[in-house]
DNA sequence: CATGAATGAGTCTTCATTCAT
DNA sequence: GATGAATGAAGACTCATTCAT
C-alpha cells in the first residue's frame, strides 16, 4: 500500500472518465471546486454554469438534478477513499507485506495522504455534506463501517494475533488508530495546510505515539 | 475540571440568557435544530420561524439578518467550548487539582462530553459552517489555536517537565491528544449516538492508549 | 404683497402648529425631510421615526396612516403657496398698491421666493407628489386651478383694462407669467441652488422679459 | 427642424430596440406605463410582471435589478429628448434653415412637442424621477446642463450676434425662453392634457410672447 | 400618551429546472 | 448534444400598522 503501488493495489476508477465528453470533465471540475468551497446548499447552478463555462442546460443535460451532480461527485469519492482497504484477499497482502503494525500503519497513511494531496476538495465536499444527506449517511455507514471497519479490524485483530497490538476491543484501537491518523492528516491539510510542516518527522511522531498506544506490552 | 465543579471553575456564560425574551429562545431553539439538520444554507428562515412559531418578521427584529443569527449562535458556543481553558492562572488549578497527565485528560473529558451532550446540536453547527463563514474561520483561529492552543500546550509543557510525558514537539502531543478524545466523542456522539456504548469502559480505553502514546519512558 | 408686509397680507396657518406637541413637530419636521429627499413611498415610517427620535408606534397615534402624515404636510403647504392670492377684496388691494403689472410681478416674485426658502422641502414635496396622488391632484386643481389661476387672471384682466398688458386670452398670459417665473424660481432654488446668483438682477431680467412679452404695445 | 424634418435631422435611438425580444418590449411597455402612474419606488416588479404577461423572473433576466430596468427607459429618453440640439455642425443647419429665432422657435416647439406626444410617460418618469436618483441627476447635469445648454447658448449667441435678441446674459434668455416653452407644453400635455387646446394658436401666442420678451430693440 | 414588540402581507431577487430551437 | 430564455416557487428581508403594557 505505499504510495507507488497505489496504482497497482486498486483500481482506478477514474477509467468512467473516459466515457465524459469533455464540456461533462468542466462541469465537474467547477462543481468540485465550488461545492468544496461554498457547500452544495449555497452554490447555485448558474455559478457552475458559468465557471464550466456551459450554458446551464447542459448541466441538466448531464444530470438530472443538482443533487445527481453532488452524488456523482461524493460517490466515487467515497469509493476511492476506502478502495485501498476494500482489496480482495487482503490478509494475504499484509502476510507478504507488512510485517509489523507500524509498517503497516506508515504505508496507510502515506498512502492516504497521497490520495488527499490530489483529491482535497472532493473530500472536503464528502465530509461536508454527508450530515445533511440521508442518502450519502447511508453510503457511507455501507463503505466505511461495514467495508472499512471490518476490513481494518481483522487487520487490527491480525497484529493482535501476532502480538504486536494490545488486546482490547479491535473498535476501540481502531477508533484510536484512525482518530490519530485523521486528526494528523486533517490538520496538515486542512486545518492549517499553509503552515510550515516537516512531514517525514510529524508523521514518524505520529505513528509513534499509536505504536506506543496501542503496543501489546504495554497493559 | 471534573463535572461536578463545573461551575465553580467558569462562569456560565448563560447569564446573558436572561435577557431573551420567550420569542427570542423559541427562535435560537429552532434555529439550532433546523441549521444542524440541513445545515445554514438549506434552512429558511420561515422554516424557522414556523419551529418556533413566531412571523418571520420577528426572526429579523431580533436578528439584522439570516446570518446574524447564524452568529449568535456559533460565536457563544465557540467561546463556551474553550471555556475551561480560559481559567486564569490555569496552573495553579492544575497543581492542586492533577496530580497526572492522566487525572488531567480524564477530567477535561468528562468535562467536555458533559457539554457536548448539552450542546451538541450548537456544536455541530459550528463544526458545519466553519469552513463556510470566514468571519468564523476567523473567531475559531482567534479562540482555539490562539486561547486554547497555547493553554494546552503550556499544560503539556508543565507534565512535560514533571517527566510524564514524552519530550516531543508539544504541538504533535496536543494533536495527537486532541484527536483521540475528539475522535472518541465524535465518534460516541455524533457518528453512532445510537450504538450501545459503555462511556466508563471506553473512556478508560482511550485514556490508556493515550497515556501509552505519549508517557515519557517510552522514547 | 412684498417681503415685508407677508405676515400682514395673510393669516398664519401655523397657528394651528400651537396644538401640535414637541414629538409631533419632530415627527413633521423628520417627515418634511426625508419626504423631500427620497420620496414618500421610498421613505420607512421606521426611518422617519429614528430621525424624529419617537418610537414608531407614536406617528400612529399621531397620523392613522402614513398617507394622513402625508397629507398633513402637503395640505397647508399648498394652502400657504397660494395665500397671497386668496385675501378677499384682492383686487382692492391692488388698486391701491401696484398700479404697474411690473410692481405686481415684483411684489409676487419676492414674496413667493421668501416663502420658498423657507419651505423648499415642502414644495419639493407637494410638486413631486401631487402626480401619485388623485386627492391630491384634487387639492390641487381645487386650489390652484380654481382660486388661484382665477384670481390671477382676474388680475390680469385688471391690467388689460388699464392698457398695461397685452389683449390676449388671460390663460396665455397667465401661464406665460407663471411659466418664467416659476422657470426663475425653480432653476434658482431646486436645480442649482449652489450656483452663484445674483438675485436683484436675475430678477430685473426676468421681468424685463416677462414685461416685454406681455406688454399691450407689442401687438 | 420642423416636425416633418425630424427623421432627417437626427438619428432614430430607437434601432437599438431591434436587439429586443417581444417579452422584453413588453416588459419595457408595461414598466414605462406603471412608473409613469404610480412613480418607481410605488411600483412592484410583480405588477410590471403581470401587466407584460411575463413571469417575474424574466424581468431580471433581462435587467439585472428593478432600477436597472427605470435606467434602461430614462437613459435613452434623456438621450432622444436632447438629441435634436446635439446634431453636429448646429450653426450650419441654423444658417441654412432658420433665419429668425422666431422660426427657430416655432420648429423648436413643434419638433419637441411631437416627441413629447409619443414619450409622454418616458418623460414623466424622466422628470419624476430624477430627483431621488443620484445616477440620474448626474446623467442630466451632463446631458441637459453640458450639451443642451451650451448649444442652446450658441444658438442664442448666433441670434444675438444677428441683433434679433436682446443683450442679456444668454443664460437668462436661455433660461427664459426653454422656461415659456416648457411651461407651455407641460401645461398643455401634462397638467391639462384633456382641455380643448386651439394648439396652432396657443405656440401662436407663446412664440409671441416669448419674441417680444428677448427681441433686441426691446431694451 | 408613548412605546416597541409583533405581525404577515408584500418586496425584490434568486433558484433549479424545463423546453423550443 | 448544447443552448439560454423562460418559468414560478421560494428566498431573505421590509413594511405599515396594531396593541398590550
Amino acid at each position: 500500500m505505499p504510495e507507488q503501488n497505489q496504482h497497482n493495489l486498486f483500481e482506478e476508477l477514474l477509467n468512467q472518465d473516459e466515457s465524459l465528453t469533455e464540456k461533462q470533465k468542466k462541469i465537474l471540475e467547477s462543481a468540485i471546486e465550488i461545492f468544496a468551497e461554498k457547500g452544495y446548499s449555497a452554490t447555485s447552478t448558474n455559478e457552475i454554469a458559468k465557471k464550466a463555462g456551459v450554458a446551464e442546460g447542459t448541466i441538466f443535460r448531464h444530470y438530472k438534478t443538482k443533487k445527481d451532480l453532488l452524488l456523482s461527485i461524493v460517490a466515487p469519492t467515497m469509493a476511492k477513499l476506502v478502495a485501498p482497504f476494500v482489496i480482495k484477499d487482503l490478509n494475504k497482502v499484509l502476510d507478504t507485506k507488512y510485517e509489523t503494525y507500524e509498517a503497516f500503519l506508515k504505508a496507510l497513511i502515506l498512502n492516504r495522504q497521497a490520495f488527499l494531496k490530489e483529491n482535497m476538495a472532493a473530500f472536503r465536499i464528502l465530509i461536508q455534506e454527508i450530515p445533511f444527506h440521508p442518502e450519502l449517511k447511508e453510503q457511507f455507514k455501507e463503505h466505511i463501517a461495514n467495508k472499512l471497519f471490518e476490513r481494518v479490524q481483522r487487520i487490527i485483530e491480525h497484529y493482535q494475533e501476532l502480538g504486536q497490538v494490545i488486546s482490547m476491543p479491535s473498535q476501540a484501537v481502531l477508533r484510536f488508530t484512525l482518530s490519530s491518523i485523521f486528526g494528523f492528516l486533517i490538520a496538515r491539510h486542512l486545518l492549517l495546510p499553509e503552515a510550515d510542516w516537516d512531514n517525514e518527522k510529524e508523521i514518524e511522531y505520529t505513528i509513534h505515539m499509536i505504536m506506543n498506544g496501542v503496543k501489546a506490552s504495554s497493559i
